[in-house]
DNA sequence: ACATTAATGTTTACACTGCTTACATTAAAT
DNA sequence: ATTTAATGTAAGCAGTGTAAACATTAATGT
């Protein structure tokens, strides 16, 4: 028997590591425990990964593609109800997969350049955002689009990291019993009805 | 001679700690390095810092200390000219100082309830900014203006962030060559007048 | 003053990690 | 069919967190 070539080592190492990843966190990711978790050798894993680092890029490209997937999975005609749609679905997103999500934003993989899969997901991430906010705002000037585009990246990603530091789940996404430290219910009340007034000011 | 008792090894093996994490990142601190770089044995830390976590909550709270005094020290009549400030001071130290920051907001401390230290010094500095707000905004109510206070520190967050991974850094606050990957001109030359555009609608 | 105790430092040891080098096996190409 | 490249394994180095046993000194109670 040929058990000694596994055939596609590298897809189910990638997939096992986002399994590993999104359970225990990027940082108890090991390639050693990868490769155990596989029954591979400890070895094997550097044929695919070259480093650390690159077995991170991909996890987090994985990522990345799934979060474009969840924000734009909305196709109503009006623009509004898809960029509340897609607000939704990244915090949503962001708090359920939040250890995939560290990954992705943290500074594991400093600089995504070094990484084209990395770099054109998480991009495509972000020209789906801007084909949003251009078909939502009046205003079509690229460079102004561009920083509407920002603005909101900024804000919902920084309320991503708000609310875990705070450890609040808005009431909408997820069902546990919550105790906020700051009382900001208007958002733990309705996501909704906050990403509406939100994308107003933009 | 008496040099087997140091004397203030914690005071030492804190200052330094923080210097190395500044300068080499958090991740490359280790316990063994940090004994190295203060010239006591490998395990003389544990004696001071129970895990690696108490170490990294230290440091942390220290960084928070530093944003503190660096967000409160503009003393004007103007409360928005206050909250600019504080605004500019918060994007200059995550930029500057962004090794500490990924310590302070990411994941190395998931709980900051753990470490009495690090949640009074992260708290001062949020009440720092509610204090601002407050005198900042015609509506005092409590619960909106803790709602106003998410809102700017989500989006200056996620602004450090997104500014380091498009690695643009504002001119006012540094002198470099950079090359903006998207146009965000209307920050990048800017700041002050985009903190004011801000500020404008909260 | 002196003995006891607590605090603080060192040594040693274990299990784990990233990664390199040398080697083994097999699939693909010529 | 033979060569070659791809893909697997084994062994080993240097660095890590952390615990346990031991050494030295400062603090404390009598």
């Amino acid at each position: 028997m040929s058990s000694y070539h596994h055939g596609n080592l590298k897809t189910e190492l990638l997939s096992c590591a986002y399994k590993m990843c999104e359970r225990d966190g990027y940082t108890k990711l090991s390639i050693r425990s990868l490769a155990k978790e596989s029954n591979v050798s400890q070895t094997a894993p550097y044929r695919h990964f070259k480093t650390k680092e690159d077995l991170y890029a991909e996890v987090a490209a994985e990522g990345f593609n799934r979060l474009y997937k969840a924000m734009s999975k909305s196709k109503y005609k009006s623009p509004k109800k898809n960029l509340i749609s897609a607000g939704r679905e990244y915090i949503s997103f962001g708090l359920k997969n939040s250890n995939t999500y560290d990954l992705m934003f943290g500074t594991a993989v400093p600089d995504f350049t070094k990484y084209p899969n990395l770099f054109i997901s998480a991009n495509k991430t972000y020209l789906h955002l801007r084909t949003e906010v251009t078909a939502y705002s009046k205003d079509k000037d690229l460079s102004s689009i561009e920083e509407k585009c920002i603005d909101i990246w900024a804000k919902i990603h920084g309320l991503v990291g708000l609310l875990r530091k705070l450890q609040v789940v808005p009431k909408q996404l997820l069902e546990m019993p919550d105790t906020p430290i700051m009382p900001i219910n208007a958002i733990n009340n309705n996501l909704d009805a906050y990403l509406e007034k939100f994308i107003k000011n933009i």
